[in-house]
DNA sequence: GATGAATGAGTGTTCATTCAT
DNA sequence: GATGAATGAACACTCATTCAT
């Protein structure tokens, strides 16, 4: 899952939480992290996650938590907030938009270096989603918000010149499809190095929307 | 699931079939590429399976198949198959590296059009694969060699001067994943025109991968 | 399960049988007095039955038996006919009645030695049975009658002045406990010399009985 | 299923239980217990246990026991925890090897005649175990143990004296499998009087066992 | 007679959720 | 707040039996 620029999370529920809530929360919502990374999206059952937390029964995260969608979605909440602080300093860095698509993908990558799990999770999660969904339709929402604004990115590149001539729709996906793809690889085999595979995908993609290439023709 | 170039399948167990076997597996499996393409790999159950098939209990699907698994590997293998009849003329149909690269994605997504399920089918249950489940092992292993047989068209494409330098694997799993993300939109927004996608994603990789930006400089 | 002395044994369908049909049928016992030595009285199911018989389908064992009471009763007519065949003359040929429990204890084991998996069957069927079960309840009976026959020998031989003071029931049961011991443990461990436990256990049951012991004091 | 000797057994999983969940695993063993020693080992469903002890859903029972072998494990220690305690003093209270055995016999006996259904339940389910069976070998192995202690104590009978020369593990055996015998009978017919074939079965051992015999010679 | 596909009840097990304490 | 026992539905799978062909 291709993180950063993120819109910002808000809880589902508006009622307010104490600290120690707040604290079971966290601690439940890394659990859930590593275990989803782990074992994946589906084979996550709340058992799995009360143990690793080093909860005793189940109970305690239906107590916390409304639902098993409510947790994924505080999972993701959590791994888009890692993603937006690690993420976006390194692509506001930049002017050009270009380099911001470069920072955006080796970023990604670096990021996936520093926290596998998160970034694994975000994508099982995001992955098993489905259209029909209740509950998850506002959300699944939030998502495509977070694509519209980098397309619009790509989009004012084109507009400056920066880019060639494409659909940055299937062009932002097709990037956050490889970028998810090595987040998948990664978990099954950790000895990838995806810092490399960061800087091939930004080579790649740095060709697919370069202007110079059909300017030079 | 870019799919193509299949090595064929056949059933694990020896014993003959009759006809009408072999027609209610087939009916099943059938079943089972519509289920898994509308609910997911997880979410498949036999029971839905079978009510899909118009059979009356999930008894009839362990008769005719030995276990979640071989159905799972024969909705595969059907799948694999239906992509290998359309897309192998298709890509065999043309000489040069760059031109077969095209028609692979671009028939990918034909294909998409006209078996959408199959395709659906097909992302889900690979991609549900872990590496610790027995008894799929020798099944991953088999898509790592398909992949691998498209890698190295990928590099004799380079070797013959018509793509420019680039890691083959990671390219290839780029293509792939873009590939795999139309199928899904697809399966959520079926309105979406997947043709076109196929063009769009088909230009993306001519630029990433063509030769001519470097010869232009 | 201790044998020999039957009764003999009938059908308890009436209804004539062709000649094939009973072929049919005998081949179907043979099937499940392996299957059931095997695997035990429970786990025999009638696809293992019907897969040692040859056949393609259980369908056959529930056309040619009513129900699977019906072919457990065939299982074990048919052991008890042929240890009764094997039995009898060995038995027959002595005169005292120390000398023909001898022959009985030492004839069952042999039996064993060369039928082993008809004497398993047996008594793995037998050991299975419920008071209660419905259906079985004049099996029982007959299994009894023939226990009678042979407490009444051992009555014979305590009023012949061969055999001390002893309830012959208690005597019997355990004859029989201990045969049956051997040949389950025969079952599990295969390289147990049969005939040697069965001289011991015919010198164990000569002493437990012998009257001389008592007088000689 | 002789008793005695035990050597203790505690739960494989380590993790600490409240006194409730102690509770519930005991009644439910004890539910256990009374089912087997009616139905049978293999008949004895989850559904039947449940039912007997109350519970709405076998669910419970996999909540609370690791599968079916641990509950029957748990049976199976239960019963030889209440044959140890009874057995013990009664076999402890002899010097001599010959009044040990009288005592071991009488003793199991009379324990059936107290604890019918947890005789009947340990017969059962040690019965149904095959060389085979994963997860129950090192049962298995303790049981042997058990049997190796008592045949040792029929070979020290034999280096003092009081006992004639015989093959101690087929003795061993047949003591066994005599007491067992009369658990099975007791099953199906609750008027025997156990107590008395206890005495009859001491005596013929006695008789089997005895040196006096070879002495008056 | 013989076949084998179909049936439906039953198996143990996992799961998210609830609720009395 | 926190616990963990209890719930009931769902899961894949096995079984003996039935029945149209």
């Amino acid at each position: 899952m291709q993180a950063g620029n993120s819109t910002g999370k808000q809880r589902a529920g508006g009622r307010a939480k104490s600290f120690t809530e707040t604290g079971r929360r966290a601690q439940i919502v890394a659990a859930a992290i590593d275990v989803i990374a782990e074992v994946g999206y589906q084979r996550a059952s709340f058992m799995k996650i009360a143990q690793r937390a080093g909860l005793s029964s189940t109970g305690m995260i239906s107590y916390h938590f409304d639902g098993r969608d409510d947790l994924m979605r505080e999972v993701v909440a959590e791994a888009m907030r890692v993603a937006d602080v690690y993420m976006r300093p390194r692509i506001e860095a930049h002017e050009r938009y270009a380099a911001r698509l470069r920072a955006s993908i080796e970023g990604n990558l670096d990021l996936l270096a520093e926290y596998p799990n998160h970034l694994a999770a975000l994508a099982e999660v995001l992955g098993n989603l489905r259209g029909g969904d209740p509950g998850m339709v506002a959300f699944t929402q939030g998502m495509e918000a977070i694509l519209a604004f980098q397309v619009e990115q790509l989009r004012k590149g084109q507009q400056a010149g920066e880019f060639c001539d494409f659909d940055p729709w299937v062009m932002m996906r097709a990037i956050r499809a490889a970028i998810d793809d090595v987040v998948r690889r990664a978990r099954d085999e950790p000895d990838v190095d995806v810092r490399a595979a960061g800087r091939e995908l930004a080579d790649l993609f740095d060709r697919a929307t370069s202007a110079t290439s059909t300017t030079s023709r």
